[in-house]
DNA sequence: TCATTAGATTTGTCAGACAAATAGACTGTT
DNA sequence: AACAGTCTATTTGTCTGACAAATCTAATGA
């Protein structure tokens, strides 16, 4: 630690909640074998800073929304220097659980991180493992049947009423390709909540919003528009019968029929 | 940007590589309405840091356990202070991509991800949303079957010989309670692999790795380890004899078998 | 030969300062 | 009174320089 900080770094640890001792003794196995402790990671106190304001956040004692306090208070709460305790917010930062802004009004504001999140993480470990993109066109076509199929029983009636308007407006914006293109995805999403189960809403989610982005870029032709539009009434009508294996096939094949145009390039 | 940086920061942005400038134009229709343009991000300087070093290793010039400059001369080299510099180090490193240790030999260490980052990500957001349990073993239950279906058309020889490796491996220890489950964690992963699927493996991986953590505090009984075993040597003989849907249906009931021994708690 | 010590290197932390963004109050003009 | 411009205070963003801690290497001494 930092020079006078023998002071400030104890203060800090009597607030702070566990690790800082660092005994060391490696391996003092007497007997034989088992007794195996692996390398003693030390934490860092950014680390520890961020554990610490990450648990206020995930338990609720900071609401979204709310703002926590400036910097140079939790500086002078925390018992740590500006820097460390900067270091420590870019990594909640990165994590997507707040987000920064100068001048009075602003601080450090507390908000959901949402699938994005879990999006970048996806798609940055598919970067780098150079993960063709069929792959993602193939996740996708299991994945999001396999949530029809589950929202055939689950969905609500409010869910299918606002499919429905979901639908309306995809007719009524069948002629302007970003709007219709927008409500197609909230289509999507809303398909993919009616599941209930959020693990599979957000993976869906995320390889959607990885796809999605290829959907926008190559835009639809009018023609394909119709034919998206009829697939998205078929699809609803089988949720609306409650008939699972109807709307995981439909969707399907609708996923599927769509694949020949992203992938074109 | 802070004091006589005029000139520091300008040299760094002559070396960086993009967004600087904020040209918004989005969608330049110069119809009727839209316009919309979207509030300007303006963008750190740590956030520009962190891209180019990204994009070092995501593009292979960094290679994966190699180790980058000292932080010493990368501040030289970008231009940017120490501190600066540091907060891109935090963010790398809370995306998985580096790991830093002091002292010679030391350093700033490249490495890959791997599942863990998304798992991290994963438990945070369920954390949030204060997901049940049983939507973890819900989204394994489908999920896993789904990697069996594929892989018993996609494992190649020496996967399934792997796969009979391990088999051994469960049967050796089958006494040994924290080695069976190893091994038998090893196995699912193994299974997973074989359907040859980036996203569905990380996917499943993750959640795989979410309640494996549960299984290894519950453990198992010996009569569980011995059902698990028969489970995975049906499994087994259903991948090798290339019958997807059995194999997919025999991974659902050994899961189903395995959901009550894990939520009791 | 081996344990110990000293030095060098690298990250970890602290302290203080100034720059930039921004909201709110204040002031002058119409 | 309404409005535009200015001034000020607050908060984050960045830089600089320093010292502490960890750890590898090599020289040293028994």
């Amino acid at each position: 630690m930092g020079q006078d900080k023998g002071v400030t770094a104890s203060s800090f640890v009597a607030v702070g909640p566990v690790t800082k001792g660092k005994e060391k003794d490696k391996d003092s196995q007497p007997v034989k074998s088992a007794m195996r402790l692996d390398t003693l990671k030390v934490p860092r106190a950014s680390e520890l800073v961020a554990d610490r304001l990450r648990s206020l956040i995930v338990d609720g004692v900071v609401p979204e929304g709310s703002t926590f306090p400036s910097e140079k208070e939790l500086v002078s709460q925390l018992g740590v220097s500006r820097a460390t305790l900067r270091e420590a917010l870019r990594i909640l930062e990165s994590e997507g659980l707040i987000l920064t802004k100068t001048g009075p009004r602003g601080g450090i504001m507390v908000q959901r991180p949402g699938a994005a999140s879990l999006t970048r993480s996806l798609s940055l470990l598919l970067q780098l493992e150079s993960t063709p993109f069929s792959s993602m066109l193939e996740a996708r076509r299991l994945l999001e049947p396999l949530c029809a199929n589950l929202g055939a029983e689950r969905a609500t009636k409010e869910e299918l009423v606002a499919l429905e308007a979901i639908l309306g407006e995809m007719r009524l914006h069948l002629h302007d390709t970003t709007a219709y293109v927008r409500q197609q995805l909230a289509f999507h999403l809303g398909v993919i909540a009616s599941a209930h189960n959020d693990i599979l809403r957000l993976y869906t989610t995320s390889v959607g919003e990885l796809l999605g982005a290829r959907t926008t870029q190559v835009g639809l032709s009018l023609e394909e528009r119709e034919i998206g539009l009829k697939a998205a009434e078929g699809i609803l009508s089988a949720l609306k019968s409650r008939n699972g294996t109807l709307a995981a096939r439909r969707v399907e094949l609708h996923l599927q029929a769509f694949e020949p145009i992203i992938d074109k390039e």
